[in-house]
DNA sequence: GCAAGGAGAATGTGATCACGATTACCGGGC
DNA sequence: GCCCGGTAATCGTGATCACATTCTCCTTGC
């Protein structure tokens, strides 16, 4: 195979400069061109071995090669993208032993969020409640983009679900390590499921949602090991062909 | 307490710009620069709470703000330095709930990865030996640091010690995440050790070397555990000080 | 003596240019 | 038809400047 990468497209994320939105000053450029990119790399919306470049990504988001480059920076330097012996960026591609490294790590650290979750949530039901609600609605959100066959629509809801869950842990530290595991795994994410269909992803999020419910931490644990490893089995497959 | 942070001072890990060492040209000159600078985080020779600027950090290492700024955009994703709101750069600061977190996060990924060292070198048995005598040369280096109550020494052939297991686990991206971990801990880890003195330090190397010998897979995890337990709790208590 | 205020230094950020290396593209020769 | 080679476009990188904001520190007024 060439291994040659693939050529510049548009980038499907890249919204119009907005400058209907009125003179609200930008928060700093630099930071809304990383959260968007970083959204679509986990969203799954860029795939494995895509090219980017500093000028692209800066003509694509409207803005100057300064801001460019340094959520380029950033993204590498987390994993999600990756530089060529060359120094040619891509969305970093996935081999059968990181795939394995990446279950590993995600098996302990997204269990223990989960728990904690449940944990932080145990002296306030109310609190507790209002997660459940939110985890059902965005299941809901989920079955629905099976159903249309939506692989976009279905690759977010799942990383919404999963974050949602982790961000009650209240551990910003940990989830800052996740949410790097995930901007990794994010773009095969999406490979696995338009190649599979959506259909056939199964997950175990109903089971989470009822162990939240009865506070069983147990269950809640083996609900999020289960789901990683159904997921992480399904990218480990196709990894090799990617 | 005013909770400023404090004011530049020479980084003691800026060496000369090595013009002696002939003609080899630099292998791009912010990684040169990141580097440095995340060993003598990783090192704990850069305290919590230390200020650092691009144009302090640039005339430091003898290069333009541009490398600089890179090094510090990867740091900073890294979580290795923090930006307050008003966008001044500083080695992060350690709270009691970031030390339970990191803690969480190491004991599964590091005792996974020491045990894969053990696995990695089950089937190659000279290249186990290999691995002890290289642990064990570091361990006595660290001994040595102690009797000389060297806290720059030790801290470094702590480090060095842990990162040589792993390293023997031939799993990069499992590496790259602890080494993240590591990152955030550095400096922590050095300033207890300085307010306790390296000679109260105590850790479970020789337990895991013995463990590595004997090829004995759940006492090495608990060597490992144990080590980082310790360690970690000494932080936590020193956390709310720093 | 001490707090408030203002001048000046320092900071992060964005923009732009130059340079050397690498890649992609196109045409000619086999 | 296919491979090879040269040329032009594109790439990452480093350097430097401008600018608004923030911080430092000293003066002034009470």
């Amino acid at each position: 195979m060439k291994r040659g990468f693939a050529r510049h497209r548009p980038l499907p994320a890249a919204a119009p400069p907005q400058s209907a939105r009125g003179k609200r000053r930008a928060p700093v450029v630099h930071e809304e061109v990383y959260a968007r990119l970083k959204r679509a790399i986990i969203d799954g919306q860029l795939a494995p071995g895509r090219a980017l470049s500093v000028r692209t990504l800066a003509s694509q988001f409207s803005v100057s090669a300064m801001p460019a480059r340094e959520s380029i920076r950033r993204l590498v330097a987390l994993g999600a993208l990756e530089m060529t012996p060359t120094r040619r960026i891509m969305i970093a591609r996935m081999t059968p032993s990181k795939v394995e490294e990446l279950t590993d790590a995600r098996l302990p650290l997204e269990a223990r969020l989960a728990v904690r979750a449940l944990e932080r949530t145990a002296a306030n039901l109310r609190k507790r409640e209002a997660l459940i609600a939110r985890l059902s609605k965005i299941d809901m959100r989920l079955d629905r983009a099976i159903e249309r066959g939506d692989v976009g629509a279905y690759s977010k809801a799942n990383s919404d679900f999963h974050f949602a869950l982790y961000a009650a842990a209240e551990a910003p530290a940990l989830l800052g390590v996740v949410e790097g595991l995930w901007l990794q795994i994010g773009p095969f994410m999406r490979v696995v499921i338009e190649r599979l269909g959506a259909s056939t992803m199964v997950d175990q999020h109903k089971e989470a949602i009822d162990a939240l419910a009865a506070g069983d931490a147990k269950k809640l644990e083996n609900a999020i090991r289960l789901d990683i490893l159904e997921g992480m089995s399904k990218i480990g497959e196709a990894s090799g062909k990617v």
